[in-house]
DNA sequence: AGATTAATGCAAATAACTTGCATTTGTCAA
DNA sequence: TTGACAAATGCAAGTTATTTGCATTAATCT
């Protein structure tokens, strides 16, 4: 498990290593596959881990503003997240069950491999979020 | 302008024309970016065109549901919306302004052409939807 | 062990969206 | 044109996800 190697880390920028943190991490390692807050909640309280659910939001924007975890932009009104150091992937949701299964790499070069997982796609979504030619010259905070 | 199309699709499946459903039809058309049902109430109430918002809420639901637009998957609370009857395209998103420009066409064979509108590309988001291999065989209603 | 301050719990606030229900209004048929 | 009928609407209230304020608790450092 590579959940002490984010501890550590975060030892070494000087975090506090709380009960909800290191549980919260653990479950990401644990789930491999986006997560939201109300999932986690639920993954906590079976491992009899009671925390408030505003705690769980509050470190998930803690662990994203800290670069531990990405957000993943699912079609739900949740937000989901998943660890930042996996490589780079994408994913394939099923539309009947919801099941989120990883597309390992970039799909730019295993697009002809996804089909080999019975996958039957039926639309994708593709953004690109970056800076535009005007705001790129005068790019200031935030 | 195309609106009439789409009202003379409407009239013959036996929907009702209200002011309320020619106006946003419009708006889309004007507008040729993705809008949100805030913005589409702003937008309304400019042109004298005042509705509840609930009504927008209603009206984008049925304009979905008819399968007239489609939804728009942008890192945003707010749901986003634009004509379904537009090509196939992806767009390009500035982390700044929050400037949406379309990419025509798909990506995988525009990619190349991407770089030359001077956008700065940070990260993407590609999501696929459909049936994984267990749903596929048994797909029921919905 | 005690001080410091981040992290937490709880209650209340927001924000986006949905629902219930009584009223209004397109449409169609007479 | 008019009247009936169902679809569409407005308004108020509800729901869901998420955020915020503030007093309290607890991790870490000395």
């Amino acid at each position: 498990m590579q959940t002490k190697k984010i501890i550590n880390d975060l030892q070494k920028r000087n975090f506090r290593i709380t009960k909800a943190r290191r549980e919260i991490i653990n479950i990401f390692f644990q789930a491999r596959k986006p997560l939201s807050a109300k999932e986690i909640y639920k993954k906590l309280t079976k491992k009899h881990v009671i925390v408030d659910l505003t705690t769980v939001y509050r470190e998930l924007l803690f662990l994203l503003e800290n670069d531990y975890l990405k957000e993943v932009h699912l079609r739900s009104n949740e937000r989901f997240f998943e660890l930042a150091n996996l490589a780079h992937h994408h994913h394939l949701i099923c539309d009947k069950c919801g099941k989120v299964d990883d597309i390992d790499g970039c799909f730019l070069q295993n697009l002809d491999k996804i089909m080999g997982k019975g996958f039957l796609i039926k639309r994708h979504v593709l953004e690109f979020y970056g800076l535009c030619a005007e705001c790129r010259g005068n790019y200031g905070g935030q």
